[in-house]
DNA sequence: TTTCAACACGAAAACGTTTTCGCAAATAAT
DNA sequence: ATTATTTGCGAAAACGTTTTCGTGTTGAAA
């Protein structure tokens, strides 16, 4: 078991001062060409790494960023985290991954966990729990220690910092828009309970591409499911509570689902009470997955570019993080109350595909 | 902006020394009543918490562990972190994920970037490339420098560290036999390029499934897809590849395939060239995802158990790391060569859906 | 009164770096 | 020959902990 050397080390093999190694690693010109090739040539041939550990403490920097999602089986939060972890390796980070299941604990014992040191910076998405609470001190807490946070996709106002968002409205809207452009007169809309943000923003692009087009908004055609905390086990409930909806609504032909599953869902109950689809009924969903691309008919879908999302994330966290090192520097710590923080919004697109004509 | 605080701040504020500090926070007893409660009071209210990263430079361990997967765009990968950072948290330890793309030069770089102090221990699945090139020289010399792997699904006989496989063989085994036992007459195998051994061992069970009850294997019923790079836009590619199949193929009358998209993208093609599923052809699948839980009509697999996968990796390692801690307290380093590592096997279950009759 | 524990605390080392400063020797300028 | 400057290197501090080993004070035992 060879374990990794030291600069002390290599300063007692070579018979010189730990100063001098570090120096002739890092090419000073304060040592002797003779020295510097010698230490070097030692240092590659017991391939010395600098310890990362020691790094940090040093430099009151981890080099890491912290990701705090609420769920990682679901393909938006990976593609953001694919997303993140581009640009983050590009730029010389690392990331380290926490999952709050969407409890309220789970994310204070995280972010607290991660917040002692191990990372710089985090980007996170606010947990269902923590949303229903409108309880954000931790983060609030995190912030006033000088570790900035990026929120993405789940955001709230209450809390200063930087965000990514989806342009959930707009995205709904267009939807929205192809549907009466297609044709559809009767547009359903299947939401959760609109404490997320993200859903309500959803539902309101979906009554405004309505209003704009001057359609009365029927509200029997709209389904809120309760997407309550055991979702895996409620796919019957759901397949039930869209068969009676479609039953009760005959005159739906176009439907809007605020995520895919809802709408592949749909399709699938649509189906087995004999529409047809686009024909009869057309069908777009919100967010593009693996779901959407492979369904029969495969669905039309709006994309919220969530490995984009991850990057645009990560960039404004180290830009923010490379930025407070220059503050720093000039001894100049700037009020950051009145720092001014930046919202981005991402773009959706719509992929179409068989659901809709 | 509170910068956290430190035991010397603390020290500084109530006049003792550092020390004094510390051994106060731990309650030892050699701090009078008086003074404890004191400095207990004040690092409460000051919301002490002691630096991780001062920490681990001391006791040389960082409590986290460092995964290494191909991609995380993916079902199984991202079951198997949620299983691993389940067990780690409860057991104390952070992790740290990193990506390697399926590429052997980031396998490589990300991995010495972890091994540099970052962490105590990998957990990871080799790379598609690593695995054409066969070149494990790098998880060889991360464990002669004393830092123990654990290795899931994707293992190699050359490393010599511990391994979480799925049951391949005999899934495909069970899946196979099951088509069989259902009346299917002409089973055909859908499979990818067989150097990943996975793909080889789900190959075998077919084989053996068939040989069990007699029935002659033939080769023309097996397709093997060249699941390269640019896997995404090969979906068009895959579905003719399947088309051209089938229609040279018109006997089959059951469909195992290795992964779910193989299995969906055959339902879809098998329906669309007329077949009644299951009446007409029966479909299995190997991996149990969203995909074949939603597709219509619902997917048969086998279900490979990925978070109990993270679950094992993550208790072997830490087994392992806690085992290591007791053997340098004793001063008594084992020889690691003979060190006996456990090659555990996970069950796979068959999931009946719709799919097969 | 002297001696000895027990008690309460501090100094210092260690983990592995980087960096500032100081200092001797060698070279250059006067 | 004397002073000034460069060259090459080492000592030490610092990052934030924990822990070992002293050490001075107190109270009790001799």
């Amino acid at each position: 078991m060879k374990k990794k050397i030291t600069l002390k080390q290599i300063a007692r093999e070579l018979d010189v001062s730990i100063s001098t190694v570090s120096k002739a690693l890092s090419g000073s010109k304060e040592i002797s060409e003779d020295t510097t090739q010698k230490i070097q040539a030692f240092a590659k041939l017991y391939n010395y790494k600098p310890n990362n550990i020691a790094l940090s403490l040093k430099n009151r920097k981890t080099k890491t960023i912290g990701i705090l999602i609420p769920e990682i089986v679901h393909h938006f939060f990976s593609t953001v985290i694919r997303g993140i972890e581009k640009v983050a390796n590009r730029r010389g980070y690392n990331v380290i991954v926490g999952l709050s299941n969407e409890s309220f604990t789970k994310e204070i014992i995280n972010m607290e966990l991660l917040a002692n040191g191990s990372i710089d910076g985090f980007i996170l998405s606010i947990s269902k729990e923590t949303l229903l609470k409108q309880d954000y001190h931790h983060f609030n807490a995190t912030i006033s220690q000088g570790i900035p946070i990026v929120m993405f996709d789940r955001v709230v106002n209450e809390v200063a910092c930087d965000k990514v968002i989806v342009d959930d409205f707009n995205g709904a809207l267009k939807a929205v828009n192809k549907l009466i452009e297609n044709g559809c007169k009767n547009i359903a809309l299947l939401t959760t309970m609109d404490y997320v943000s993200v859903g309500r923003l959803r539902t309101q692009g979906y009554l405004k591409a309505l209003e704009n087009h001057k359609i009365f908004a029927n509200s029997d055609l709209i389904l809120k499911i309760d997407d309550s905390l055991n979702v895996e086990n409620h796919i019957e409930i759901l397949e039930t509570e869209i068969h009676n909806f479609l039953k009760i609504n005959p005159t739906i032909d176009g439907i809007f689902a605020v995520n895919e599953l809802y709408a592949v869902t749909a399709m699938k109950v649509a189906r087995k009470l004999g529409y047809k689809i686009p024909d009869d009924i057309q069908v777009i969903g919100f967010t593009d997955g693996v779901l959407s691309k492979h369904a029969t008919p495969s669905l039309t879908t709006v994309s919220q570019h969530g490995e984009k999302i991850g990057e645009q994330s990560a960039n404004l966290l180290i830009d923010r993080l490379e930025a407070n090192d220059i503050e720093n520097d000039k001894y100049f710590i700037e009020d950051d109350s009145k720092a001014d923080y930046i919202k981005m919004v991402i773009e959706t697109e719509i992929i179409e595909r068989e659901s809709t004509k």
